[in-house]
DNA sequence: CTGTTAGCGCCTTCAG
DNA sequence: CTGAAGGCGCTAACAG
């Protein structure tokens, strides 16, 4: 089936290449303290044997153990944990450490990484990703012997990389009110894990907007309502059971700002469904800039989504390696946009 | 900044709890050679003192990593990759492994992966996923002292977990010759890397079942062709270069059958926007059952993607425990099955 | 059931 | 620049 030879030891390799193992152990890490040509004899020799350092030796040796955790709530295969992971990984890669995902799907993972935390003595750093703790989780967090870095979301003491929710829902908010919608709702999933809670900030962003907008104007005052979607996922029954909600109101919007793109491209769908058309009946901003945003001509408040993990990976390193002090920003916001596509017109004048 | 106080040893637990340094390790283990009473207290002074087993240290003693590999090509945030990452690390996980990912973006990721072979020692067994290799590579991995669980593809003397793509679209393809199509166009992306080979199963499955057809019926023939892009990714580049050689060439197809979901999600709007209707004007079949599927109610050949990892997953845990005997079915192939949507329907007369 | 002893494979002194 | 020796934290084998 499979071979299983015994692969080469460093004694192999030491033998072969007619040294000791220390300077083997040298060669291997470009140590400086060796010559070029004993360096590049005993680094044949290695090729020759398929022989690989063994990771779990040398980080017991050295006590760095070359890897850093990535602790993410809900699928993997979200689109933003799956770009998170991806940047972070290939920033982490480059710097030759290795990512440990602890993955925590639901409340049970939850409960039990924390009562054991698994990252304690296994990672050299920890980058928590975009997820609202329990007071006690992020107590816990700091009695951790590891660096912390969270992504979108500042903690006092702690490094972190994020956007701001709020400018940014304002911001696309705004564009919304200036084309003339007056009847704004904003769409949102309910959490069950209380992950993701850069929705509710995004809604703080969508009221002042709609506020900010009301005070200026006060003769055409805008009203913005939220609507709260018992389903989370990719699929479709997201955006029907927000068409349902959306449509069974007092009053039915001519705008429609959502807390990710995901959920808008299972919006749009349900509301031709429903009979809608989008954007003439209703225009609809997504937030994230999805790569599939495109295919829905979606306007959106785009983050930088690859930018953000490879921030907090580098941030990581930095602390794993030299430590707080090294990190020169210890809160670093990124920019987010407007991404202007189709999705979003003036409003039917009828309305 | 961040907390970086040492963390305790396993000498202080054992301190703590009043027993030795094995008696420790054996009850955070869950050995059965220790009384449940000590289990318990050497369990609650770990817990006390947020004591946490070195994996490193573990690893050397042991021999067992604890670790197991993922070597995937493209971005791990493509739908397939992450949606494999997602099943293989939920199963592994429950198993107590953790799962370190080896992804190759480009060549040079690639041959410095087959050069160095990183994996080498440094996990218990390797899964490869879904990509072609060239045959040395498939010689270096055979060459590799790890048992190797290959996905999406069957390799000889190895395992493997995998869907008969051949038949599969060959399934896809004559549901579309049952509707009445006879021109069907079958959608491809370059693949610069030479990965994702099974693109070129799935076209012998569309040439298989139209040639089928003819056989039966030669009355009435039926075509097919491909048509390759030179794009990839989730954007709507792929669909807009399909439209423009789907609709440049001499014939126009009545139904199109693409690579993937991917594609297929792609190229409908680029049909809608050049003016063609689907289904009206052309049916389109999808390949994978991508979750977002249901938005574009595609119809398409639904793969176990889930079930592939896990079944990937367990047959890594099976050989790196147990040895290539102990697995029961070295090649496991898994049902596909069509999911009849809206995308598919009956061709217009006038075609 | 528990403690003692040795050693996993590497890296880091310290000598040369 | 290179070799010898010890120890990183844990577990396996052995004794009790």
């Amino acid at each position: 089936m499979t071979t299983t030879a015994a692969p080469a030891t460093m004694d192999d390799v030491a033998a072969l290449a007619g040294v000791s193992t220390s300077t083997v152990s040298r060669a291997l890490r470009d140590s400086p303290l060796i010559s070029p040509s004993t360096r590049e004899r005993v680094q044949q020799a290695a090729a020759q044997l398929d022989f690989a350092l063994s990771r779990a030796a040398s980080a017991l040796a050295t006590g760095r153990l070359g890897r850093i955790g990535l602790l993410v709530s809900g699928a993997l295969s979200t689109w933003f944990n799956a770009s998170v992971l991806d940047a972070a990984y290939a920033t982490l890669r480059e710097a030759g450490q290795e990512l440990v995902i602890y993955s925590t799907k639901d409340d049970a993972d939850r409960s039990d990484f924390f009562a054991r935390l698994p990252a304690q003595r296994n990672v050299d750093a920890l980058i928590v990703a975009s997820f609202q703790l329990r007071p006690e989780e992020y107590a816990r967090l700091a009695e951790l012997s590891v660096p912390v870095v969270y992504l979108n979301q500042q903690v006092e003491k702690s490094a972190s990389v994020f956007i701001d929710d709020v400018a940014a829902a304002a911001l696309g908010t705004r564009h919304l009110v200036n084309l003339g919608h007056r009847r704004i709702a904003y769409v949102t999933t309910r959490d069950p894990e209380g992950f993701t809670f850069s929705a509710a900030r995004r809604r703080d962003g969508v009221e002042q907007a709609v506020d900010q907008h009301n005070r200026s104007r006060p003769e055409d005052p805008a009203t913005t309502w939220t609507v709260t979607v018992d389903a989370t996922g990719g699929g479709i029954e997201v955006g029907q059971l927000a068409v349902g909600q959306l449509l069974g109101g007092d009053t039915v919007p001519t705008a429609v700002v959502t807390e990710s793109d995901e959920v808008a491209m299972s919006l749009i769908p349900a509301l031709q469904r429903a009979g809608l058309r989008v954007p003439t009946d209703v225009s609809v901003l997504g937030f994230d800039d999805n790569v599939l945003a495109p295919l829905f001509d979606l306007t959106t408040i785009a983050q930088p989504v690859a930018e953000l993990g490879r921030a907090a990976a580098r941030a990581a390193l930095t602390l794993s390696l030299h430590g707080a002090e090294a990190l020169e920003q210890p809160h670093q916001q990124l920019p987010t946009r407007l991404v202007l596509r189709g999705s979003t017109v003036v409003p039917r004048p009828a309305a």
